[in-house]
DNA sequence: ACGAAACTAGGACAATTGTCCTAACTCTTT
DNA sequence: AAAGAGTTAGGACAATTGTCCTAGTTTCGT
C-alpha cells in the first residue's frame, strides 16, 4: 500500500498536468485515474468532488509558484537579473508553452468563462507574480505606483507572448518577443535610474 | 418552415455565442438546441458532427473579421487612426472581454490544448489581423520586415490585455492598458517618420 | 397541383460523465 | 496475532454526451 499521502499526492499531480495539457473540463475522472493506475470509483475516497481535486491543483501551482519566486530571489543577483528570470521561463519551458499555453492563464481563462467558483483562487497565482514583479520594480529604484503599473505591464506581455506562442507554436517569434521583453526592461530601468 | 438556411444560421449564431461564452468543449448539442429552439436530434440534419459546427462557427468569425477590418479601413483616416480602432474594440467589448476574454484568443488556446484538427483554422483569424495591421504600419511609412514585428506586437498586446482582463476584472486598468498601447504606437510611429 | 427536396420532432443508441457504495485488502498499533 | 484505520478494486447509478434513424410536415420548382 502506498504510505500515507502518497497517492494523493500522485492524483493531484496528475490531475495538475491534465488540467494543463487538455484543459480542466475536458480532464474526467478516468482520465486522471488511469494516469495514477488507479480504479475510477476509488477516487471518492480521497476526493469526493471534482471541484475539490481542482482545489487542490490549485493549492499545489500556489505553492509551487511560491517557491519559484523565491529561488529566483536568490538565482537573481539584481531586480533586472531577476525579471529576466521571469521571463525567460517562457524559453525554458517553449515546448509546453507551445503545446498548451501559459498554465496560469489558460486556467484563469478557462474558469473565467464557466464563472468557476474557484477562478478568483486562480488569479491568486497571477496575483503571486505580480506582487513578486511589483516587489522587483521597486527594489530596481522604481516608484511604488509606477513599479506596479510595471508589473502589470511585464504580466500581460507574458501572456500575449504566450497565447500567440501557443496560436503560431513559432520558436524564432517566441525567443524574439522575450529579447524584445528584456529591451523593453532595460531601456526602463536606465530611464528610471 | 424557416427560410432556406436561416435555421442554419441560427444554430451557428448560437453556437459562436456558446462557444464564446463557455468554450466549444463545455457548450453541448442540448445546449446550442435549447439556444435556437430545436430538438436535439434534428440536428444531424444540419451538422453530421460537432466539429462541422466549430468548422461552420469558425468561417463566420472569419468572414465577421473581414467585414470588422474593412471597416475600420474607411472608419479610420490615417493608418494610426485605423490601428487604434483595433485596440479601441477592447474597451468597446469590455464586458463581454471582462468575463470571456478575447473570442480569437481564447478559441485558438482551447483547440491548441486539444491538439483539435480545426486549430490552424482558428490561427487563420489571427493572421488576418497581424496582416491587416502589417498593412497600417507599411502605410505609415514602416519597413516591411518592422512592420510585420509591429504588427505582431500589437497582437500580443491586446492578447495580454485580454487576459488579464478576464482574470481581473478591472475596467479601469484595462482601458489604462488600452492608452499605454495607444501612447507606445504613437511613439513608434513618431520615430518612424 | 404535384412530386421532390428540405425540414422537423421525438426518440434510440452506446459510451461516458460525476458521484457513490460495498466488500476486500494492507498496513500499523497493540 | 488481533483489531482498527486507511486504502483499494470493482461496479452501480442516473444523467448527459455525440451520433444516428424514422416518420411525418412544410416549402418550392415546375
Amino acid at each position: 500500500m502506498a504510505r500515507q499521502g502518497e497517492t494523493r499526492d500522485r492524483i493531484v499531480a496528475a490531475a495538475d498536468a491534465l488540467f494543463y495539457e487538455q484543459g480542466v473540463g475536458a480532464s474526467s475522472f478516468a482520465d486522471i485515474a488511469a494516469k495514477v493506475g488507479l480504479s475510477r470509483g476509488n477516487f471518492y475516497h480521497h476526493f469526493q468532488t471534482k471541484d475539490a481535486i481542482l482545489d487542490a491543483v490549485i493549492d499545489l501551482r500556489l505553492s509551487k509558484a511560491r517557491e519559484m519566486l523565491a529561488r529566483w530571489l536568490h538565482e537573481g543577483e539584481t531586480p533586472r537579473d531577476r525579471i529576466v528570470l521571469f521571463v525567460q521561463i517562457l524559453i525554458t519551458n517553449r515546448a509546453k508553452i507551445m503545446a498548451f499555453g501559459c498554465p496560469v492563464g489558460t486556467l484563469s481563462t478557462e474558469l473565467a468563462k464557466l464563472d468557476h467558483v474557484a477562478a478568483p483562487r486562480a488569479t491568486e497565482i497571477f496575483t503571486l507574480f505580480l506582487d513578486w514583479l511589483d516587489a522587483q520594480f521597486q527594489a530596481a529604484g522604481v516608484a511604488p505606483d509606477r513599479a506596479r503599473a510595471l508589473a502589470h505591464h511585464a504580466m500581460m506581455r507574458a501572456q500575449g507572448i504566450a497565447t500567440l506562442a501557443a496560436a503560431f507554436k513559432d520558436e524564432t517569434q517566441l525567443r524574439q518577443d522575450v529579447d524584445e521583453f528584456t529591451g523593453w526592461l532595460d531601456e526602463i530601468l536606465r530611464s528610471a535610474a
